[in-house]
DNA sequence: ACCCAGGTGGCCC
DNA sequence: GGGCCACATGGG
């Protein structure tokens, strides 16, 4: 089997799906919020959350950081693990606030990999949390991984263990290190999930038959 | 009625 | 370091 040319994939799903626009939000603070309240939840119910906060006038630093527990539990309860959630995206902006006056643009003043470790180092911030966070809301060149990426990437015959630092440096370390490639790359892995989500080999629209043809059966 | 969703943290070995 | 489990709602 031939090594898969991470480009040519993105071509490809480039050529498919277009500029997607992701991340899907307003504001860089929205991201963050989003990148939380989207762990193991669909996006849906997300964006009612994320409308009911910002009905509640607290998709705002100050605000949260002020806000009442419950008062944040009920705006983001359709997203699931709701008092979880609540607690560490308070946690969040309370952070922002009281170390960098509320200021985000102050929270990413800091280098990449200091900023990375001080998010991981947050409650219910993981890698890729930490990721989508530089990545979507703060414009670094981090390439984020999710449970799609070593499904897909299975697939067509590249087992990444499950290992998110493994797999983060197979791509960061075959791809140009840019923003808009790992934005898109991302983004189109998600949406080749969701929008063949299974997978499944009988799923003939399927970029990705293309790809598994390409590089499983050397074409 | 099941099963899963753009994870994370805690506990055990 | 790896293998479980809890966390919770909503839609297929």
């Amino acid at each position: 089997m031939k090594e898969p040319d991470l480009m040519d994939i993105y071509n490809h799903l480039h050529t498919y799906f277009g500029e997607l626009g992701w991340w899907p939000a307003e504001t860089p603070f929205e991201v963050m919020i989003g990148a939380i309240l989207t762990q193991q939840t669909i996006w849906s119910n997300v964006e009612k959350s994320i409308e009911n906060l910002k009905d509640a006038g607290l998709l705002n630093i100050r605000k949260l950081a002020r806000a009442d527990m419950q008062v944040i539990e009920e705006c983001v309860r359709q997203s699931g693990f709701f008092r979880q959630k609540a607690k560490r995206i308070k946690l969040l902006a309370s952070h922002i606030q009281e170390n960098y006056n509320g200021n985000l643009d102050e929270f990413f003043a800091m280098d990449t990999q200091t900023l990375r470790k001080e998010l991981l180092q947050m409650e219910g911030i993981g890698p890729e949390t930490a990721d989508s966070i530089l990545l979507y809301a703060d414009s670094k060149a981090k390439f984020v991984i999710d449970a799609y990426t070593f499904r897909i990437f299975k697939r067509i015959g590249i087992d990444l263990e499950g290992k998110y630092r493994l797999a983060q440096d197979y791509f960061e370390s075959r791809l140009p290190s840019d923003v808009a490639i790992y934005r898109n790359y991302h983004a189109y892995l998600v949406e080749l999930a969701k929008n063949f989500c299974k997978i499944k080999p009988e799923c003939a629209e399927c970029p990705l038959n293309h790809l598994c043809d390409y590089y499983l059966k050397g074409h």
